[in-house]
DNA sequence: CCAATCGTCGAAAGACGATTGG
């Protein structure tokens, strides 16, 4: 079976950070916290802290010995009805797809959860872990969440300790039912927009448009991708951008590093945590 | 009303990178990668890249005017059938209790959704954010899961592609079933367990305790927690462990540091502080 | 090339964001 990513961010606007007085991209070097020296890949091995500042050290290869092997399979423990999903336990959503081998085995597993209503809950080494997914029956094909671990989920108990054990009935009760029989809706995911990432689009289009951005306009919401689109467009007009001047030592070590690129823009954290709503 | 994190990976084993040389932490410095100078964070800005090295600059302060206005609210949108939620949009689940003032409203729209078998569609911005949340009826109060922007969920086709568009009938399908039918279980969260993170810590523990770890041998899969209780009690014991060597000038700021280090040995956390919301 | 990892920051035991492994 192949596994297809189902969810990602990778369509975001990727930031790199850069060096304002030279314009030249930042890398990141590892010091020593006291002697301020540099720390080579090699020199860098674990700590564990046992107590204030005392540290067990454990090398790279001695983690290492802990990653499960993986035989690239899935292993499937049982089926269990639909119905009895937690979906707090999910992670990430992954397509599941045949690969040559094995279409018939896959189209009978599709068709047999489907007509019995069950999920597999099933194992395979994902990066390091063994992970249990969830797979269910999903369009053509299957739908595989990774669940998180036992110990990541938290019990509700603590979240809902005191609240009150009432239940609410009678008239009450009509009056809620009919507030939420007026605002019925559908499940609709094109409005699930990134109000965000469209305002960074926008400052980013004007830049290099050489506009400057009016203040706090409302951003129009569309797909980050149409915007990146956009923005491809925009780049040929040019403004203010800046060239970073490089050696020709260098030259090939960045362009190497600009696929490195990563994603998002680390702003300040305005959102100071506690936070009131509804 | 106030959110709490409903799955988090913070009870895994968390280590620092040491010097093996000295011993001390190490820490991150940001250099120019053109003249290996180190690069202050208020000379840090965001360079969104146009063309090969070419860049358009974009100051701090900038990103930080497209973060969207939190009024600290959440707003249903709609109220929406449980049977056309789409899974593969759930993003965090986060457990929702009411706070003093809103405990009637939250007891109606917990108990009129759960008699209705809705679940409410609303926004609220977390962390920079506008974001999505289905909110729905979760034992004694609400669970609200954030769902991935529209952009962010891929669709199905391409990994679907070449699936054939052929449905299993007759006999095979119903062998198909009788298989799922002998492997029936039930959704139990204890089975999902993390042989890797096990494996991590009784390294670790073995280190503590100056054993050394037979090769390969497969790990007892417990509770990662269970496990980091083990460690607590074996860190009396001692064996290798590091300490690194500070000077007089450099212990304040160490000690401060120890703050930030991820308590790998954290003790559970009584009650994860809610991030108030409501 | 993408996605997960990893270390750090800062307060939220969570998110960011550069890096690197598959």
């Amino acid at each position: 079976m192949a596994l297809y990513t189902a969810a990602s961010s990778s369509e975001r606007i990727a930031f790199n950070t850069l060096n304002r007085k030279t314009g030249n991209r930042v890398k990141r070097e590892f010091i020593d916290s006291e002697t301020g020296d540099p720390v080579e890949r090699e020199d860098q091995v674990k700590g564990y802290e046992v107590e204030n500042g005392q540290y067990v050290v454990l090398e790279t290869d001695e983690v290492a010995a802990a990653i499960p092997d993986s035989d690239k399979t899935l292993k499937i423990d049982a089926f269990i009805p639909c119905s009895q999903i937690d979906t707090t336990y999910f992670d990430k959503p992954y397509y599941l797809a045949p690969d040559k081998m094995g279409r018939d085995a896959f189209l009978l597993l599709r068709d047999g959860m489907k007509k019995q209503g069950v999920a597999a809950i099933a194992r395979t080494v994902l990066f390091r872990r063994v992970r249990t997914v969830l797979i269910r029956a999903h369009g053509k094909g299957l739908i595989a969440s990774t669940l998180n671990f036992d110990y990541e989920v938290r019990s509700s108990e603590e979240a809902f300790d005191d609240m009150p054990d009432m239940k609410i009935g009678g008239e009450m009760l009509e009056l809620a039912e009919h507030i939420i029989g007026t605002k019925k809706g559908s499940f609709d995911a094109s409005t699930f927009d990134d109000r965000y990432e469209a305002a960074v689009a926008e400052l980013v289009k004007a830049k290099i448009e050489g506009r400057s951005l009016p203040k706090r306009q409302a951003p129009v919401a569309s797909r980050p991708s149409d915007l990146l689109q956009a923005l491809r467009e925009s780049a040929g007009i040019g403004a203010k951008v800046t060239k970073p001047k490089r050696t020709a030592a260098n030259a090939n070590r960045g362009a190497g590093r600009q696929k490195a690129a990563k994603p998002a823009a680390k702003a300040k954290q305005a959102q100071a945590p506690p936070r009131r709503a509804g």
